[in-house]
Formats: C-alpha cells, sequence, structure tokens
DNA sequence: CTTCCACGGGAACACTGGGGTG
DNA sequence: CACCCCAGTGTTCCCGTGGAAG
C-alpha cells in the first residue's frame, strides 16, 4: 500500500531543483563573489588576534543583501579555526541586534553564551553587565563580539555600546573587540562621541552590487541548487536585473531565483522560464505586503483600514491627517475602544510610511497650517482582505456601508 | 510680517512581567 | 507569601516650530 507521501517525495527529488538550500539566505557559501577586497581587509585587522594582540573594532556599513553578514560569519568561521590551529583561543559571538535590541537583553545574552545563568528580564542591568564580564574574564582569550543592524540598538537609546567599548580596560584576562555592522550609513552621528571615536577605528564598505555582479553571483549558486540545462539562458540575467533595481540586493535575487524555481515546478514545467521569474517577482510583493500587514498592531490597522476606507468612500487619492484622524475615531467608536490621540496617530501614520504601505508628505497650507497629505501606495485589493481576517477587525466590514449612509 | 495647524521631539506616566528579599 | 525593584513598552501631555497664504 502506497504511503500518502511517497508520491510527493519522488515530486521533490524533482527535475528542476538538485539542492534548494543553496538559494536560502541562512546558507553560507564558501566563495563570496567580489568581496576579496573586504574579506581581507577585514581579515588583516583581525589577524591581530591571532598575535595575541586586540583587534581594532570596526563598522561595517552596506545596504541590505550586499553580504555583509555572510562574509563576517565566513571570515570568523576561518579565524576560529585557525586559532585552534595555533592554540590562541579566539571567539567570535554573533548577536543579531534586531533580536537582542536592548542593552539588557544583549548582556544577558553574552552573559548566556559565557555560562553564566541569567534571567531574560528582571535583574538590574548593571547586575547583569558584571556577569557578563565575569564570564568572559575566565579565560585568556580573544573575545569578538558581531553586532548586526546595529543601527536599531542605538536607536533604542541604549548605551549598551558605550559599556561594550569600554569593558576592555576592565577585564584582566580576556579581550575583546567588536564588529558593529549597520546598512545605514548616516547612523554615527547618533552616537556618542566617545562611542563613535572608538566604534569607528576601522571601517569596511559593502558597495551594493550591480547587475553583472549579481549575475556572477546567481550563476554559481544556481549551478549546484539547479539540476543542469533547467535554467532557460535569459532568467539569470532577469532576476539580476529586477534585483539590481533594488540597490543591488543580493537576497532578493536569490529569492527570486528560488521562487521562480519553485513556480516552474509547481507548474510542471521541464524548465524555468522567464514567465516563471515574472510571476515571481509579483508573487514575492505580494506577500511581502500580507506579511507586514498581518504583523502590524491592533491600532496600526485601524489606521491603515481607515485610510482604505476613506478612498473608497471618496473619489480621491490624498487625504489631510485631520480626515484620516477622524475616521479613525468612528472606526475606534464602532468597535467600542478607546480611540489614541492625534499625537500617537500621527507616530503610527509614519511607521505606516516607512513600511511603504502608504506615502505621506508634509505640506503647508501657509494661513491654514501645516498637515500630513496621505495616500495608499499599495493597491487596496491586496491590503483590505489581510486587515478583514483580523477577528477584531471584521466589525469594520460593516461600518463601511453604515457610514456612507450616514454621512 | 502675521497667523494658523498639525508635526514631531521630549518628558512623564502607566502598566507588564519578571526578578530578589524578608 | 507579600512586597518592592527593575527594564521595557506604549501611551499621553506639553510645547517649540515650519512655512506659505493672506
Amino acid at each position: 500500500m502506497d504511503n500518502l507521501f511517497e508520491d510527493l517525495i519522488k515530486e521533490k527529488g524533482g527535475r528542476i531543483f538538485a539542492n534548494k538550500e543553496v538559494l536560502r539566505p541562512t546558507y553560507i557559501p564558501e566563495n563570496l563573489p567580489h568581496r576579496n577586497e573586504q574579506i581581507k581587509n577585514l581579515a588583516d585587522i583581525l589577524s591581530a588576534a591571532l598575535r595575541g594582540e586586540t583587534p581594532s573594532n570596526i563598522m561595517i556599513y552596506g545596504k541590505t543583501g550586499t553580504g555583509k553578514t555572510a562574509t563576517v560569519k565566513y571570515v570568523s568561521k576561518e579565524l576560529e579555526a585557525m586559532g585552534q590551529k595555533m592554540g590562541s583561543k579566539c571567539s567570535m559571538v554573533y548577536i543579531n541586534s534586531e533580536v537582542f535590541d536592548t542593552q539588557y537583553r544583549v548582556f544577558a545574552y553574552l552573559a548566556r553564551i559565557f555560562n553564566k545563568h541569567v534571567p531574560m528580564i528582571g535583574w538590574p542591568t548593571d547586575m547583569v553587565y558584571s556577569e557578563f564580564k565575569a564570564g568572559v574574564d575566565a579565560e585568556n582569550w580573544c573575545v569578538i563580539v558581531i553586532l548586526d543592524e546595529v543601527d536599531k540598538l542605538v536607536s533604542k537609546g541604549d548605551n549598551a555600546l558605550y559599556n561594550l567599548s569600554r569593558i576592555n580596560s576592565e577585564l584582566k584576562n580576556a579581550r575583546l573587540s567588536l564588529i558593529g555592522i549597520s546598512n545605514d550609513l548616516t547612523f554615527t552621528e547618533l552616537l556618542d562621541q566617545r562611542v563613535r571615536s572608538s566604534l569607528g577605528e576601522e571601517e569596511i564598505i559593502f558597495p551594493p552590487y550591480n547587475a553583472a555582479q549579481l549575475q556572477d553571483i546567481l550563476s554559481e549558486r544556481a549551478e549546484k541548487a539547479f539540476n543542469e540545462s533547467v535554467l532557460e539562458d535569459s532568467v539569470i540575467p532577469l532576476c539580476a536585473a529586477f534585483a539590481a533595481q533594488e540597490h543591488g540586493d543580493a537576497r532578493r535575487a536569490l529569492d527570486l531565483l528560488r521562487v521562480s524555481g519553485e513556480i516552474a515546478e509547481r507548474s510542471g514545467s521541464e524548465k524555468v522560464k522567464e514567465e516563471h521569474v515574472r510571476l515571481a517577482s509579483e508573487r514575492i510583493e505580494a506577500n511581502r505586503i500580507e506579511e507586514v500587514v498581518k504583523t502590524l498592531p491592533l491600532q496600526s490597522k485601524i489606521v491603515l483600514n481607515s485610510i482604505i476606507l476613506l478612498s473608497k468612500e471618496r473619489n480621491k487619492k490624498r487625504f489631510s491627517s485631520g480626515e484620516v484622524y477622524n475616521m479613525y475615531r468612528r472606526s475606534c467608536n464602532f468597535l467600542g475602544m478607546e480611540p489614541l490621540t492625534q499625537r500617537r496617530v500621527t507616530d503610527l501614520v509614519s511607521e505606516l510610511d516607512i513600511l511603504g504601505l502608504i506615502n505621506a508628505v508634509i505640506v503647508s497650507k501657509g494661513r491654514y497650517g501645516r498637515t500630513k497629505e496621505i495616500a495608499l501606495s499599495v493597491p487596496i485589493s491586496s491590503v483590505q482582505p489581510v486587515l478583514l481576517e483580523d477577528y477584531k477587525l471584521k466589525a469594520l466590514a460593516n461600518i463601511k456601508v453604515k457610514a456612507q449612509m450616514t454621512l
């Protein structure tokens, strides 16, 4: 008797992919095209660790998908391996500051890595800090802390960076240096002067890839990821071109290639064709919007929904913040909720703007004051269904009709 | 030059969920 | 157990400010 999954597994071994994992963003290739300069630079600086010195702190800049994280992880793997061979112990700790985004959480995580027991909340921060310090100092070694997306840490006004950068003077055995990774070139301006000079001892820039370089990257991965000659010739250049428009984001390009392959596979095609890439591009964008909208906090959803209601009700596209706020209040009344203040709602609007769901510009209307003009920047059809999935917003599906009648 | 309105920065506050201590 | 301490988050309150119409 056939197992339910039998056919599916056979499918999977399928015609298109040889190894899909290679295309995922978590995969670290052993060869990073067009990043030799950065790798060498990084290795140069870090080699100090192997000579028993303390490497300079490093700041790494580059837009998303320019290979920053992959490069750093690759170099750190090599360094740790070499350290073991030479008997001078090195350890790299990778922290994604988007996950550990406050000073407490960073120190608590670090302390845990060095075998100290620290609860994730509850203690005073300085206690966590000394636990971590004791943990690091327990051995004679060089610890390199990698802070990915370090701008997320700074924006919360934390002095985690300050504490980290001066910790060396308090350590007796261990040495510690920092690698900060940021995709915002201007973020050091927010830093305290002392931190800025200490963290920016060395700087490495990762420029965006151009279309040709993206093609190299894709070709190399495609060789492992796909079976032979399943890709039509135009597929890779097209993926590269799409991603090059998005400021040379290699992650985007790889996503696009993977999804194209999946679509081709599912449609039972022998080859990945140009049309699959175009479909994939649309799908990825739609998924992005859906994902963003779904994870919005409730109040933001109501605000967004208010803008949608306005767009439907009137025949125009842009609305003043006053109009949006009124509609928002009405929605809240319908839902039996206390509306937030106008001040708070302007913040929510700004967040929606940053997420790219709406477009907001400040306009001065002279004698009649200043306002923000707000417009939806994604199709209603791709947003509203997702919004109404939220059971708390279900009621708003009806408000629309009533509101129209009472107006 | 005045005037008007919301923008947006910053402080203060409330609340949460977890500590340690007696 | 009751109690207070602490970091973190979302919110409100207060207020100085930008900038074109009048």
